[in-house]
DNA sequence: TTTT
DNA sequence: TTTT
């Protein structure tokens, strides 16, 4: 009964990190920016433009072609959902949002290979989730 | 060139804490859970139910409704942005990550007033943001 | 290169109509309200309420689940894709708008089976879509 | 208590028609068209790559951006809702399925104007609907 | 802290 | 044809 959605369209701030777990398990993680266009209120207050940083994490098929097709400044259109986890750095417990994929699509430019990528539909949810123990292993 | 939208239904965790700030200025605060089902891999594995908390922020006319309409356990659908803001603790910056209510809907039950809460529209992007330096001053 | 998707939140206007194709391939109709709120200008016209009545098409698990768990009346949030097919009639062609239901989930009210509809994910796409041929016999 | 979202990523049939009613009020009037890849299931038969035709209505500022920025071949990302109106010809009723763009970005390339079109979020609901009877007379 |  |  529940819905955790999340629909970016923003620009990739560098190469995405691609690491290979056991089982040659792919994860990719990337950061894109999503900006704010800057405005004036009626009463004359000039709000600056604002960029948000969305961390991206992409696992198995879409870690690969993360891999191969991803670049900074990439231009993408992702579907995910919000997850925060915590970890522990000098005995102070710290949270970070990232946002899972389950779509990504490059946009803009159509891509050179002569198998594009194009839309890139994640596998199903008991195949692109870790198994439990292997997400506690994650060197993140 | 950017979209950053999240789409959420879930249940709220307790009643939202309202705010007046100067110029009466209606600021809310709730949580929002979204549960995904656990699930058993082809492999056997079982994955468990896993609750994500989502820090929900609404202002103004939103923010009014929410005092008015929403309850712990209350089910909601939100679309809004996601938003990042950093503070500091002891020395040490830590973040945190909100979503900014650009509507909200009230499932289910049909809420008891006379005059009822069903589509909270937010006003104009204009409208809806404190300025600069008010949004400096909330207490959060 | 494309997305292709539809969110919506409302209500079943009569009971589904569910078929078993060859191969026990299950597919269901139904239709579900979206109601706008009526409201006044600023130049002080009366915009009235509108109602806009979607075809739902689901196919599969999710056509078996809508026989078992919606009934007319029942609030869904579906999330699926927009799909225009022609047929004829009289030799005049006319066109049909039906949305194909990736995700249905049952709002409000939880259901009172022991083993509840509530996440309801479709199939991968491979599994989801019925072949050509099997759809060009679909009796619609 | 209605939902009736649509998110389009696609690219534009040809050039929008964009007429001025009274009160200069603008309409725009454009195809989309979004494409879902073949692919072949896994008892081998092949789904064809298939093409939708999206018919996309925007008003007032967007209809004048549309005149302004958006071309045949314009990749552009739209959210907004389903409508389906009817018209009679030769005394039969027939349907037309429409999407009523509330925000319309630009993808790809950026704009060469010196203020650039990026976001164009559409006028709150009371200001980008027309008035019912403006609506009965539109010429489409 | 919700809900199923 | 639903729901508010």
């Amino acid at each position: 009964m529940s819905v955790n959605k999340v629909i970016l369209v923003g620009n990739v701030g560098k190469d995405p990190e691609v690491r290979y777990l056991e089982k040659n398990l792919a994860v990719a993680n990337f950061t894109l920016a999503t900006t704010e266009r800057g405005y004036t209120t009626q009463s004359g207050i000039q709000v600056p433009e604002r960029t948000e940083w969305h961390n991206i994490v992409a696992w198995r098929g879409l870690a690969e072609l993360s891999e191969k097709y991803i670049r900074k400044g990439s231009q993408l259109y992702i579907e995910g959902k919000i997850q925060t986890r915590s970890w522990e750095k000098d005995g102070i417990k710290r949270y970070t949002t990232e946002i899972f994929a389950d779509t990504i699509q490059l946009l803009g430019k159509k891509p050179e290979s002569t198998e594009p990528l194009s839309t890139v539909a994640a596998p199903p949810a008991d195949a692109i989730q870790a198994p439990p123990h292997a997400e506690d292993d994650l060197p993140f």
